[in-house]
DNA sequence: CACGTCCATTGACCTGCATCAAGGCGACGG
DNA sequence: CCGTCGCCTTGATGCAGGTCAATGGACGTG
């Protein structure tokens, strides 16, 4: 999900420097101008639909603070989360015009949007723009295939703690005991890991009662050694988890 | 996986016209020349691995014939494949040193390559070439992400039916019965479907004995009526199936 | 021809997760 | 204060697909 190291995001432009240094990471003074001038906000509540599938999609845009999810469904309804969007991701699709999935807002969310059509024109006047989203492209794909890995074979226990550790990795302080609210309901954990709702609960307190976490009510989570949990979650000593 | 329309591919180089458009469809003559002047062959034998995980990549390339694989392991050797690379798929990342997962050869195997660090410099000369890698970047996202409702929602019964489909509609022929031959063992269908080679096996018979396939062999297929089997693969209206 | 190797199939059995069903708990409104 | 609604947890049960094991066919080799 093309995660920007947002140590970087010092640029000068007060509304939403984290959105201008992931879209463009090496935009310069004008190019920078050129795009704030294009660019507008809209905030959608908890739950809403931002994008239907299938849907014409006339935007592009990047997170400015929530969590939104991508999701793909069948024709019986059975539905698989295929994205989850933080701050500082991008939305949209440079030259597709409409959207294969759902987005949906997880938590209240923000979006920074530009009209699409106008920001591929400036792609093909900014060279760098199209490499930049190149890379973040690759990071999505990344992400995408670590998941394929998660949902193919990991069992529920395993899935369960490697969202966590994902979750719990950027939890804002450092200090132990870390602690990090989930942004995403059971439902949709349950959507990403391929899971029921049922089933994720008892993993979560499954977990709880092997000591692993400890839980704050629905949403809390406490951690004192990610590295258990992490090893809970099965991976290769080359998985995002590790990175 | 990036699928590009063959029927472009009428482009003047001898030896690998497929390629050529793939990487770069709107590149005319010059540019052309400057990719073909760089570009290097080399061919696998079925099994044999083309990348390890984790491996420092010094190439890009495309597939010109036979069929590659990217599998990612947890540390118990538990596998997921997450891409299968045709003819005319691009392998490689620019911008990118180490391949995150481990490329083998399905079939024997023959790659069009060009050395990364040449090719990332045409790029940043070549505007559109980082214009056309961004689209198919986002094609192998839609593939991936298409798959991930394959791996997290359908039962073992669709995932063949899905994965068999795919196949068929590649055929060479539009007679009937579709014909194709597998360019997958049992084992390499079992790690794309996230599924064992006993189910896989066991899907396959219960296909064929519902009418809805004949096998010719261990590898061939014939089918009379795709509708039928891509009904069975569950999609919604909207699936890469029907595209 | 006998033998080994590789791949696929089939059967018997078991288990991990889904399904169905019943509360629990906190937030919010009347 | 109570009722209700949304979200979460827990329990009982069943089955899809994994696991273990045996067999068979295709092919190559001594």
């Amino acid at each position: 999900m093309s995660r920007i190291d947002l140590s970087l995001a010092t640029v000068d432009c007060a509304a939403c420097p984290i959105r201008h240094r992931a879209v463009c990471a090496s935009c310069e003074g004008e190019d920078l101008a050129r795009l704030a001038a294009m660019k507008s906000y809209r905030t959608w509540k908890a739950g809403e639909t931002i994008v239907l599938e299938g849907q014409a999609l006339s935007f592009v845009a990047s997170v400015v603070e929530g969590c939104a999810t991508l999701t793909r469904s069948l024709e019986d309804g059975r539905m698989q989360m295929v994205g989850l969007l933080m701050p500082s991701d991008f939305v949209g699709r440079p030259g597709r015009t409409t959207a294969p999935y759902e987005v949906t807002a997880a938590t209240k969310v923000t979006l920074c949007m530009f009209d699409r059509r106008a920001f591929e024109r400036m792609m093909t006047e900014t060279p760098h723009l199209a490499g930049r989203l190149l890379e973040m492209s690759l990071d999505e794909l990344d992400a995408a295939r670590d998941w394929m890995l998660v949902l193919g074979r990991k069992t529920a226990r395993e899935k369960v703690a490697t969202l966590l550790a994902i979750i719990l990795r950027r939890a804002p302080t450092a200090a132990r005991p870390l602690r990090a609210e989930l942004p995403l309901t059971r439902e949709a954990m349950a959507a990403y890991l391929g899971l029921t709702i049922e089933t994720v609960s008892r993993q979560m307190t499954a977990l709880r009662k092997d000591g692993l976490i400890r839980l704050d009510g629905a949403r809390g989570i406490l951690c004192e050694d990610l590295a258990a949990l992490i090893a809970e979650a099965g991976d290769d000593g080359d998985g995002a988890l590790l990175t």
